[in-house]
DNA sequence: ATGGTCGTTTCACGA
């Protein structure tokens, strides 16, 4: 089974891609974020043509998620227990909605996840964002015996490689000690970064900023991850960044993730 | 310290 994870910051814009990434690389189940629409903005036609179920949320214009999948899409849940909203997509939470939609694909829980950005670190924003990763890791802890996958933008760089330059995120968020602690716990917990031993270093990058040529240079971070758990991790065999989706007209500011499992 | 470039329900704001 081949899984993958995109910020495709807005599907509308980018749903071309999105179709030719499917085909392209034969993928099973894909986690969306960012996908800046409404329900009925998606009639998403291409993509049951090619056989694939979708399920998705967003009710407001910047942080969808969806699950894409074509073996199987089963136990639809969006959020988790004790998340703000959860239980009735129409809510807004606090200070600003950052969504996960969860699903059962070919016997693999998929949650795909949008993490608060944060956007500084004196905003109530990042102060929702260790909130919301500390509910999440509250409910992921429930989920360790099964095949789960956490994937998606956790706008979070772990370690220092995750960077191309960490003095420059000195007073930023992505890297403060809190947000890695909240990484660091769902390790703690048994989840793998199952991505890291195939792409090491800078080739480990998911992001890059649109402006300033930082593709081009490959001045990135990586920020997009797939965490699985143990009887998870067993199962990948192999992973990789799917660089050639940055690159030219019509990219998303984000590469896809792929990894395959046993 | 600033600004650069994308996206959106765009002359503003979030990433």
């Amino acid at each position: 089974m081949r899984l993958a994870t995109w910020n495709v910051n807005s599907l509308r814009s980018r749903i071309g891609r999105v179709e030719a990434f499917l085909e392209r690389h034969d993928v099973d189940v894909l986690a969306l974020q960012e996908t800046k629409a409404r329900e009925d903005q998606l009639p998403l036609m291409g993509l049951q043509s090619m056989g694939y179920e979708v399920a998705h949320a967003g009710t407001n214009q910047w942080n969808g998620v969806a699950v894409v999948s074509r073996v199987g899409l089963e136990d639809v849940e969006v959020g988790f227990p004790d998340m703000p909203g959860w239980g009735d997509p129409a809510a807004a939470p606090p200070v600003m909605e950052s969504r996960a939609i969860g699903a059962t694909c070919g016997g693999v829980r998929v949650w795909s996840l949008y993490v608060p950005n944060g956007r500084k670190v004196d905003d109530p924003h990042y102060v929702y964002k260790l909130d919301w990763l500390a509910r999440l890791r509250a409910a992921a802890g429930a989920w360790c015996d099964v095949p789960t996958a956490l994937v998606g933008d956790w706008n979070i760089a772990p370690t220092d490689e995750d960077v191309f330059d960490i003095a420059q995120f000195a007073k930023s968020t992505h890297v403060t000690p809190p947000e890695r602690a909240a990484f660091q716990g769902f390790l703690d917990d048994g989840y793998v970064d199952v991505v890291r031993p195939h792409v090491p270093g800078a080739d480990g990058y998911t992001y890059w900023d649109y402006y300033r040529q930082r593709f081009e240079r490959n001045r990135g971070m990586r920020i997009d991850f797939v965490l699985g758990s143990p009887p998870l991790a067993a199962r990948v065999t192999s992973a990789f960044v799917d660089r050639d989706e940055r690159a030219g007209q019509g990219a998303s500011d984000h590469a896809p993730v792929v990894v395959d499992l046993a």
